[in-house]
DNA sequence: ACTAGTATGTTATATTATAACAATTATGTT
DNA sequence: AACATAATTGTTATAATATAACATACTAGT
């Protein structure tokens, strides 16, 4: 794996793209007056420190390590629930894996390129690729409920 | 569940549409100099013969039941993987599922539209999908390898 | 018939996820 | 502050999905 630049990808300071979106967090919780608990904000900066989506059992691995913390799997996992149900996160189904959402405050389908090198995963917005599946459904009178697109491929840090 | 009408989606004869299917897959693997063993035909069978995406230990519970056959998981995801590299299957990845391949012959991505009532699949063939996709990822200048498209809602059938 | 390659069988185990119930902690009310 | 209630987390066990490693059997070409 070429994991030598791995935040090319986001060229700012990944430390303060931390903060931030924990403290958008924050306000999230807040406004939908739910408890954003030290174990679930804990989860949340681990998903988020990860440059690439991270396991629950990845999860479990760093609670044990770094915080002396013995949970179960159904610890992270309903810490993982409640972050995906407030939108703070995205979950990867091909990856079975988790990956903090870029813009948490505005609801959205998250369309995801993963690096099949590297690992790196870039979530998209796109209106074109949202509105032609929603074209594409309305054809089929298919009434959407959730989106999932997952592109496989190589990231430019990847490519020779 | 609403199975009352399965195949409403399909509106031909399933059966005809099976063995359509498998006549195809066995000239596909000609073509392809590989070999479409007995196994292999039936486990592409029983996909094709569910009308929603069939699980790895489904097939096997069908394998031992109908077939007498007590074969172990390696078997089968064996059969599926031989399947898949042939482009004959799709999977899908947010119900660690399988689904025949709508046409075989001409290799693509496969994007879905899951009913999360009833749970049939079906696979859509949509020229602006691609497209919005391939352009968004240019934009990011990332080399697609595979696309995932799975859009779970509600199909014709079981709206109300 | 022999052999090399392909396919399948078999056993064990890894990985991901949830069910069920117990203990603890936070919140609002008296 | 003490209480009752609800929400959260802990704990144990197990379900569901997938693969590693090696043994055996089959197939096709010589």
């Amino acid at each position: 794996m070429n994991t030598k630049n791995p935040t090319a990808l986001t060229p700012h300071n990944h430390d303060s793209c931390i903060a931030s979106a924990l403290e958008k967090a924050q306000q999230v919780c807040q406004r939908n007056n739910v408890r954003l608990t030290e174990l679930r904000l804990r989860v949340l900066e681990l998903v988020w420190r990860s440059h690439k989506p991270l396991g629950a059992y990845d999860i479990l691995a760093v609670l044990a390590k770094e915080d002396g913390r013995n949970a179960a799997p159904p610890t992270v996992y309903r810490a993982l629930d409640f972050l995906l149900e407030q939108g703070l996160i995205h979950r990867i189904a091909s990856l079975n894996a988790f990956i903090g959402c870029s813009d948490p405050e505005c609801p959205h389908q998250g369309y995801f390129l993963i690096c099949n090198q590297c690992g790196i995963t870039l979530e998209l917005h796109s209106d074109k690729v949202s509105k032609s599946i929603q074209r594409a459904a309305l054809e089929y009178d298919f009434q959407i409920s959730h989106e999932m697109v997952e592109v496989v491929g190589v990231c430019p840090n990847c490519k020779v």
